[in-house]
DNA sequence: ACGAGATAGGTTGCGCGCAATCCAATTGCG
DNA sequence: CGCAATTGGATTGCGCGCAACCTATCTCGT
């Protein structure tokens, strides 16, 4: 079965042409706002949080990075103005991530970003939601194997 | 529609963790042979051309990279062995990239990884042929849309 | 109270991705 | 033929991702 070594039916290589293709989608939009994907992820988080301030470690269980690719990220994102980071005081190992007036207030203008994202696509609503629930099946089936 | 804003409901979230959910399936495997994943992605193109040895182009624009991308990774497929670049007589600014002995050899002994993977996702057959099919249509509609 | 282990986050190093730039070879147009 | 424009590939720079390692802080058993 030696003809399963082609590319055109690896479903990874798919995953793997899509994820970049969508982020083309989204690199000039994010760019009119000096930021990048990954980072827009993090805002994005924040913004769905509200005024709780996660830490470093609970925003990288929420879009499983470490910290380093955090670290750094989180240090332009705060250069940028968008967040600050402090120390808690319960636990002075822990830094909580906040989001600044400038990082709130980008919330608005990002609104209608997912839909001229999405409309790119090519794909109808169902089918988004339906592709949306199988990556995230396959995402959360790969983690749970891990864990043993 | 602020809600929209809110990192579960995006598909592009969904498509990223997955993607690199996939790939931390493939690092324990490849990297038994000293490979990365997108160092894969080029032999398994070479694999599929035989002995046609494309030019760096020709693999840029099979797997959507540039020579910023390849020219670095071609050197350390070629350095690993598993593959040799050679000037093209009748065009010297062509590069054409061929396989090693070594490079057609590994060609066997990676002909499960795909099932293997596959498996790992959790999905059934049709899943993933639909799965693929429908990333492969995103990944299309978004490259037509950017040529003009 | 104290010392071993765990935990949180930072740093370093390396390999992508991608934009920007550069150079050499080739093409094409007058 | 001759020169401008194009093409192919390499290089540089930067921001992820991730492994490996480090330090500071906290927890917990005794």
């Amino acid at each position: 079965m030696t003809d399963d070594l082609v590319l055109r039916r690896q479903v990874c290589f798919a995953l793997y042409a899509a994820s970049r293709a969508l982020t083309d989608v989204y690199r000039p939009i994010l760019d009119e706002h000096g930021l990048t994907y990954p980072q827009y992820l993090v805002l994005l988080v924040l913004w769905e949080r509200g005024d709780e301030a996660p830490t470093v470690s609970e925003l990288g269980a929420r879009l499983r990075l470490d910290s380093g690719t955090l670290s750094p990220l989180l240090k332009r994102l705060e250069t940028a103005g968008f967040v600050d980071r402090t120390r808690s005081a319960r636990d002075e190992r822990r830094v909580e991530v906040g989001l600044t007036a400038q990082g709130r207030a980008l919330r608005e203008r990002m609104d209608e970003v997912p839909r001229r994202v999405a409309r790119a696509t090519g794909l109808t609503e169902a089918e988004l939601i339906g592709l949306r629930d199988t990556l995230t099946r396959v995402t959360e089936t790969i983690h749970r194997q891990k864990e043993q």
